[in-house]
DNA sequence: AACCTCGCCAACCGCCGAGCA
DNA sequence: ATGCTCGGCGGTTGGCGAGGT
C-alpha cells in the first residue's frame, strides 16, 4: 500500500522526542493502554506525532521492561547463533531476549557484533577456538527465556525454522552452556 | 582551541501481511 | 474477490558526542 497514511509530514512533528512528549505518551498509555489503535492515540494523548512514531517510541524506549545497552557475552552468542539460524529476523531474535527490542538488537548487531564476527572470521580460521563464556559475570544466566527449540536444534535446516508457534521454554543459561553451538560455527 | 572523523543509536522510511468492510 | 486501514518489520539515515589530529 506504500506510504503510511498516518504520517503526513506537514502535520506531524518529527525528530527526537522531548521529555514532555515522553511524559505525555507514557502517562496516556499507562492510564489507558494502547487501546488497539496507534493511529488515533497521538490525538488522544495530545501529541502531534505520527502514530507509528508513538508506537516505536513506546516499544523501543518508554516501555517499563526495556533494558538498554550492556549486552552480555551470553547475549552476544545468543544473537550470533540465532542470526546464523534465522538471518535478520530481529523481532524473533529480540523476543528471545527479555527487555531487548528488535531495534536494540539490530543496532547492536550493525554497530558491534557484525564487526566482531568479521574480525574473528579473519582471525580464527579453524574451528573450536574457545570463547570466554564466563558464568561469573552472567547476570542473565538463570533468566528463563522462551527459545524456539526447533531453531536451536535445526542446525542444518535454516530455511525451515522461524515459526513462532513452536516456541518452547527453556533455561537461557543452560542453553548457553550447552554444546549445541559454538562460536566458530558462525565464522 | 578548532576541526575532523568515527561510532552509536534513536528515529524514519517504505514495504508487507492480516483483518475487516 | 477486492480494496482499504493499520500494525509490524527490516533497512537505512541523520544527529550527536567522543576521541583523534
Amino acid at each position: 500500500m506504500g506510504k503510511a497514511t498516518c504520517c503526513d509530514s506537514s502535520k506531524v512533528k518529527r525528530g527526537s522526542w522531548s521529555p514532555e512528549e515522553d511524559k505525555a505518551l507514557r502517562t496516556y498509555v499507562e492510564k489507558n493502554g494502547i487501546g488497539g489503535n496507534w493511529i488515533s492515540l497521538p490525538q488522544k494523548a495530545g501529541l502531534t506525532r505520527c502514530g507509528k512514531s508513538c508506537r516505536l517510541r513506546w516499544l523501543n524506549y518508554l516501555r517499563p521492561d526495556i533494558r538498554h545497552g550492556g549486552f552480555t557475552e551470553e547475549e552476544d552468542i545468543f544473537i550470533l547463533t540465532l542470526y546464523k539460524r534465522l538471518g535478520s529476523r530481529w523481532s524473533v531474535i529480540a523476543s528471545q531476549l527479555p527487555g531487548r527490542t528488535d531495534n536494540d538488537v539490530k543496532n547492536y548487531w550493525n554497530t558491534k557484533l557484525k564487526k566482531k564476527v568479521l574480525g574473528s572470521s579473519s582471525k580464527h580460521k579453524h574451528k573450536h577456538t574457545t570463547v570466554g563464556i564466563s558464568s561469573n559475570n552472567s547476570s542473565n544466566s538463570h533468566e528463563s527465556v522462551t527459545v524456539e527449540r526447533t531453531t536451536v536444534m535445526a542446525i542444518d535446516n535454516p530455511a525451515g525454522v522461524g515459526s513462532a508457534d513452536e516456541l518452547l521454554t527453556m533455561d537461557f543459561g543452560q542453553w548457553i552452556s550447552s554444546d549445541l553451538f559454538n562460536w566458530c560455527d558462525f565464522v
